[in-house]
DNA sequence: GAAGTCAAAAGTGTATACACTTTAGAATGA
DNA sequence: TCATTCTAAAGTGTATACACTTTTGACTTC
């Protein structure tokens, strides 16, 4: 338990982070709220903390901590529970409170294979419709991710090369489809958890680079297969062999 | 306001429908409580009574009418809103309440964007992949559309009309792509009462049937095309034509 | 009569209260 | 020693209370 609060505190300063990211996206996502409310900030600074992998699956997430961290009342943690359990980042049981989810191995193919249909589609639409404007500022976040990764900053470059699908899907203008894959991708950095992913930040990095370099060669074939070969290795550095699960799951006590 | 609180009251009903439809088609969310909790009640309420028409855009749904229409008290109720925001239905504005959504031409563009890619690419795989049981099945459905259609029961073939894309979806074993689009599609059924389509139902029911007769046939080619159609036919059936605003949300009183 | 002002009504945002459920641990008995 | 039972602590589910904001409509003023 001092672990998990331990972890939610940091998330304040890593979620303003994010959002200072955001803006600097410009007009992004034109409904969001300046400030955003209470409960948005809790949600957004359990999500962070998901996906930066401070939190580990299963973690119980109680309610009154929660509040305690945050100075607000139970209602407002209840609030963000709910989205986030929307989002499938965290489960609530009946009675039994929250946990961080722990996604099956079939749930891990499930969102593996949205990511595919969608990435494959937006990063071909990108190699030819990307602005030289919005190259530049791939290349940026590029850097950002190359420092995370060379300073080790391992929350930081959790975040990073898992924004960067979703920051080239935002620059297609469709929202609603960046919204969903944000989702996928949130969900994608849970499973890795999951699965203990032997997953090298350099080699993503790397590819990467890769199909940030095909976008700009205007070459939609080579950027489809290079995404494509980044999911799969993604993917395929995950053990969701079901002949070898993940023990700790495996063989935490089912109560009930 | 008497007309949103008599459109949310057979709303229970209907849903009870609804579900016993989804354990029809048995298995389907595996995740699924078999009793959900209030708030998910009042949730899929308001959500059919929003999908069967039976709300219109800009609906203010205050929290206390919608607590008495369900006999619980404002808690339950905002839970459910907050749901129902996230899901786009609803916008919810601080301090002023919520409203159902409505929805814009470049949030409409986009979700058809976003349906375009992804039931084409089920759609393809649905023609190779469906197993005969599953496709009678769909036979089923086309039937229950068909029954609606002609008794004119506007509420039922809207929803079975929409809902007939998902149990595509939901056939091809990835729940989490079917839930997605199940988002999308109840937004599309938002934006097709936003933009006054001239929609005829009949056509949809008949495209439905080409479709599926495309995929017992095995042909791939023919039911992409055919979905491609279909998804065109209804978006430009709406006047998403920005020199042709929706005239009653040009008009209303923006406050502030 | 139109525009502005202000107070009451309605509504939202958050905290707290309390009943009920689950969990954990001590006490009991074999 | 191990299994069982019981009880207190912790936790969740829902309702209610109350402060604050927005809306409404009557009243004033020009």
């Amino acid at each position: 338990m001092p672990a998990s609060t331990a972890a939610l505190k940091p998330a304040r300063t890593a979620a303003a982070r994010a959002d200072a990211n955001a803006n600097a996206n410009a007009n992004a996502n034109a409904s969001a709220n300046a400030k955003a409310t209470a409960t948005q900030r809790i949600a957004a600074s359990i999500t962070t903390a998901i996906v930066e992998r401070r939190l580990m699956p299963g973690t119980r997430l109680a309610e009154q901590k929660i509040a305690d961290v945050f100075k607000v009342s139970r209602t407002l943690v209840r609030q963000a529970l709910n989205q986030l359990s929307r989002d499938k980042l965290i489960t609530l049981e009946p009675a039994r409170g929250a946990r961080v989810a722990e996604p099956g191995i079939e749930e891990a193919r499930q969102v593996f294979a949205a990511r595919n249909l969608i990435e494959l589609a937006l990063i071909k639409r990108a190699a030819t419709e990307l602005l030289p404007a919005q190259i530049t500022e791939l290349r940026a976040h590029l850097r950002a991710q190359s420092v995370a990764v060379r300073n080790i900053d391992v929350p930081g470059r959790t975040r990073l090369l898992a924004d960067f699908h979703v920051v080239v899907a935002r620059m297609l203008g469709n929202e609603v489809l960046a919204a969903m894959l944000g989702d996928l991708v949130s969900r994608s950095a849970l499973i890795s958890l999951m699965y203990q992913s032997s997953l090298s930040a350099e080699r993503s990095f790397d590819e990467h680079v890769a199909i940030v370099d095909a976008i700009e060669k205007r070459d939609p074939r080579a950027a489809v297969r290079l995404m494509q070969a980044h999911l799969r290795n993604v993917e395929r550095n995950l053990q969701l062999d079901p002949r070898a699960p993940d023990l700790e799951a495996a063989l935490r006590p089912r109560p009930l």
